[in-house]
DNA sequence: GTGAAAGCGCTAACAG
DNA sequence: CTGTTAGCGCTTTCAC
């Protein structure tokens, strides 16, 4: 375990010159540089990130919080900000908040106030006053991901748009009964994903003149057998069945697929069905969707960050988180 | 942001008091502990991680190493890991390892040396000795899961007896030709996983006096996608077709379940297929699979590690992780 | 461009 | 049971 003190033996300097030639703050010649970064390695010397947050106030970690780790969203996001944060030679410390309120609060009060972390990510998680007032006291930069919170930028997703664009796909395929699963308001958590999907479809509608059909929407919890149940639903009549359907998510996308097969309807001939996310099991089931692209929104999310933390003059400037139409198999024209 | 002197002054006492009283180490009256609680909070004192870090040389903070995280079984293990540490107070900061041979090597020789972490958990890592040396010359705790990794106490699924498991619950419904999915050894990373699964098939075979059979086992990577197409070649001819499968995982036998109905079979009808995990998808698609228990596992490494920290008395004794048969609707007896 | 030296905020002997 | 005090290993003025 070598320390400062025997490098700068080593190298024949001080210590506080190992320290500006190790971390690249201030001046150091060159020539002495080198001789630095020789020394440090040949002895394995690395920096005790205690004695130097303790000393600088800076940790080089960065805390990312998330509501629930175990979902391809959100472990993608994760994967993306740990990948940019290692880059940049910062750490990740991860908090679940899947625990409550309880653990919510504790991570709040007490784990991200004691100055383990530089700077914190907080994706898709609606962040109190008071929250968001705590992390601002100690000065810690914070950016959202799946926002708006208030005082805070936010990368976020055009729901609406995104709703819109999956909708105006399937009419302009030619489409007229198109349903909708997904915009429950019961479900109307995450900064009210559902009921913005939903009137972006309304929307859409609108725009293609076609009269809504309360009926053929069907509210959804997110998961693939609540597609499969929605969808049974819907397809299940004779008569009035929708052409199409517009699924707020891959998965219950997934699922609507599953029923539609199990109801002995082929997809896309008698039916077409639309997702968002472009998750992994969407290629596998040829499935039409919206992507969005967590892992590259995990590494803008860090981009923002440190540019917060100034250790950075590439700053995005769009805060509208990209996503794009991708067209497989299972949307097509509806038969004649 | 109040520091410890601040609170020694408001509850009365020297700041050696308050440290003793807020962590729990040492003697301190009752009375003098909750006078000392109380300033603590009125203050919203939190002690600062890399002030007590420095000085005590404790950081309550565990590395996590994944080689993957967007992964239903890793993001599992590391949401049971993250919550049992945060229970204890520890924090948890993430090593994901995908970005390859570089990332990997800086993890090991640059971020875990730098004394941010008490102790370290490896999540399927195949650990090199020096990998291993480098984080015991620290003297840093490291406990691993999927195993085994020399020198260190590693917790491990039996993956011979969980196919054996697998294989003689479909020999035991009265399955003669039963397939194998995932036997490749082309994908023999992971300590051998697919290997040794293969062997507890062909063995329970032997108990069960069936003949092996190389034609009915067939390669696969694990995917979905993987499981559809090694299934459709295992049940696309009509003679000879197995009558159940056995698939290493349960992506695999979802995939085989759906390239099953596409060619006209019904399940458990025409064929019976288990798999091994219990994923989230399993009770969808009403899989019988060798459950096992990611996010318990992550919570008794945890248990595992806070023994070796000296935090704890209930060291798991067990170092072999539970499975469990659990019949879905996705095997039954073959027809007559 | 480099060195000397004063902390950063807490913990852990040690003494009482 | 509690207070005094000397560091923990760096970073950062401030001189030079």
């Amino acid at each position: 375990m070598a320390g400062i003190e025997e490098v700068a033996k080593k190298a024949g300097v001080s210590t506080a010159t190992v320290s500006r030639a190790l971390s690249g703050r201030g001046y150091v010649s060159e020539a002495t540089r080198s001789k630095v970064r020789g020394a440090a390695s040949e002895l394995g010397y690395v920096v005790s990130s205690t004695a130097s947050g303790l000393a600088s106030g800076r940790t080089r970690n960065v805390g990312v919080v998330v509501p629930l780790l175990s979902h391809w969203y959100f472990s993608t996001v994760v994967e993306g900000a740990e990948t940019a944060l290692l880059r940049r030679g910062y750490d990740t410390t991860l908090y679940n908040l899947m625990g409550g309120e309880a653990e919510r609060r504790s991570v709040f009060t007490h784990f991200l106030l004691r100055k383990r972390v530089d700077a914190v990510i907080a994706i898709n998680l609606e962040l109190t006053v008071d929250e968001v007032r705590a992390l601002h006291d100690l000065r810690k930069p914070l950016v959202g991901i799946g926002g708006p919170i208030p005082d805070v930028p936010t990368l976020a997703l055009d729901d609406f748009e995104v709703a819109r664009l999956a909708t105006s796909h399937l009419a302009g395929l030619g489409h007229r009964r198109i349903g909708h699963i997904g915009g429950g308001r019961e479900f109307d958590i995450d900064f009210h994903l559902p009921t913005t999907r939903r009137r972006g479809y309304e929307v859409a509608l609108a725009d293609a003149a076609i009269t809504l059909d309360e009926r053929l929407i069907r509210p959804a919890d997110f998961t693939m057998k609540g597609g499969y149940v929605a969808a049974k639903q819907l397809l299940g009549s004779p008569v009035d069945r929708p052409t199409a359907i517009f699924a707020a998510s891959d998965e219950m996308a997934i699922g609507a697929i599953l029923a539609a097969r199990d109801l002995g309807l082929s997809v896309p001939r008698d039916v077409s069905i639309i997702g968002v996310d472009d998750n992994q099991q969407a290629p596998f089931f040829d499935l039409t969707t919206i992507a969005q692209f967590p892992r590259q929104q995990g590494e803008t999310a860090v981009d923002l960050l440190l540019a917060e933390l100034g250790e950075s003059t590439t700053a995005p400037t769009d805060l509208n988180l990209p996503f794009e139409l991708v067209v497989r198999g299972s949307t097509a024209r509806p038969q004649e």
